[in-house]
DNA sequence: CTGAAAAGTTACCGATCTGTACCGCACGTT
DNA sequence: AACGTGCGGTACAGATCGGTAACTTTTCAG
């Protein structure tokens, strides 16, 4: 993903991507790597091979860009979500650790840049900017469903512990900015199942 | 805070703050509620009543105001910590519980904008960046406090246990920024106390 | 073969960004 | 009264920011 991608004039060819879908494919990398202010759209424009033009005919503003960004993230993360979940369908307790154990080595890989979403939270101090709405929805899902799970696990105040594991969890995320404990695994999914007595 | 600061020329009064002491004060509330990037030199320049070549007389360039301003956070943060935690020398159990609540009052103030490090953290992607070495400092200080407190506790991994309690602090602070949970002091409080066990 | 759809090219706009040069003014000290 | 120090005023430079207008080129479907 390091390569400028080359423009091409005229209609895509069907084998080809649409302008649309580089965009958000550059966005989604760069937004997040760089972050959301620090990335200009001429940037997005160049690296994607996109005239800047037809950003402007896809996405209104920038705006417009920062939430779909958003909407994709959520999306790939309640896909890798499930994915992970249903694994262990059966086993509401090592779905809870697979989730756990997932997110550890994503906060392990050298290019983690912490939680697209709690970054949008930080960027944006509008609490009703468009990529902000995103993110707090993710995380009320988030929190969600591990009151879903928590709750099959019997324990007593499902919301609570709910909470608490998400406090948890987005901490993790965030603590992995900064320094990344050597094992993170462990320390995640030790601290979870204390939580839950 | 809200008011503009009238300029005044020439040397200041004995009584009056300096313009260092007035930009720092504009800049740690700006930069905290308006976000680093989103706050220009310029409406600090404004907002402080300080003139521009005055600014960057002081600073260097706004890398270092941001420093400053860092510094400056970690150096308050550490005077409430310490407040908090010597009013219970005699008991760390007492003292972290404080510690917890203290944050989670924090957290629920109308004018919380998350941490300041970790937003830091967040907002610049190189992490040699000034701002985010004070950052990262902080963070490890924490850690090595929560360890000591943890350690009188008689646990038996205190370092498992402390890296635990920050990033359940960490969480707390993060997800503030979201949705503050109603009874936030009593989740901390409990999740804490459930990962000293 | 034709036309609509989807894209790129060029050139620009006004605003804002960090940072600088030069000069004038007021206070405290001696 | 003189002077150094700390500061404000004005003006500007150069880059970058998000965003737009008018026009050309390519592909695909009919």
């Amino acid at each position: 993903m390091e390569e400028v991608a080359t423009p091409r004039r005229g209609a895509p060819r069907k084998t080809d991507a649409s302008a649309r879908e580089r965009i958000l494919a550059t966005a989604n990398e760069l937004f997040y790597r760089e972050g959301v202010h620090t990335t200009g759209v001429d940037t997005v424009v160049e690296r994607s091979g996109v005239s800047k033009t037809s950003l402007y005919r896809v996405f209104r503003s920038k705006d417009e860009l920062i939430a779909a960004f958003a909407t994709e993230r959520d999306r790939s993360f309640w896909s890798w979500w499930d994915r992970t979940a249903k694994r262990h369908a059966d086993d509401p307790r090592a779905a809870l650790e697979a989730l756990l154990s997932g997110l550890a080595k994503l906060i392990g890989r050298p290019d983690y840049r912490g939680c697209p979403f709690l970054n949008l939270a930080t960027e944006f101090p509008d609490p009703d900017h468009p990529g902000r709405l995103v993110a707090r929805a993710n995380k009320e899902e988030m929190r969600t469903r591990l009151a879903d799970i928590v709750a099959q696990l019997g324990v007593a105040d499902p919301e609570r512990v709910a909470s608490q594991m998400a406090m948890l969890m987005n901490g993790a995320m965030v603590t992995g900015i900064v320094a990344v404990p050597a094992d993170l695994k462990d320390e995640l999914v030790d601290a979870a199942m204390k939580l839950l007595t």
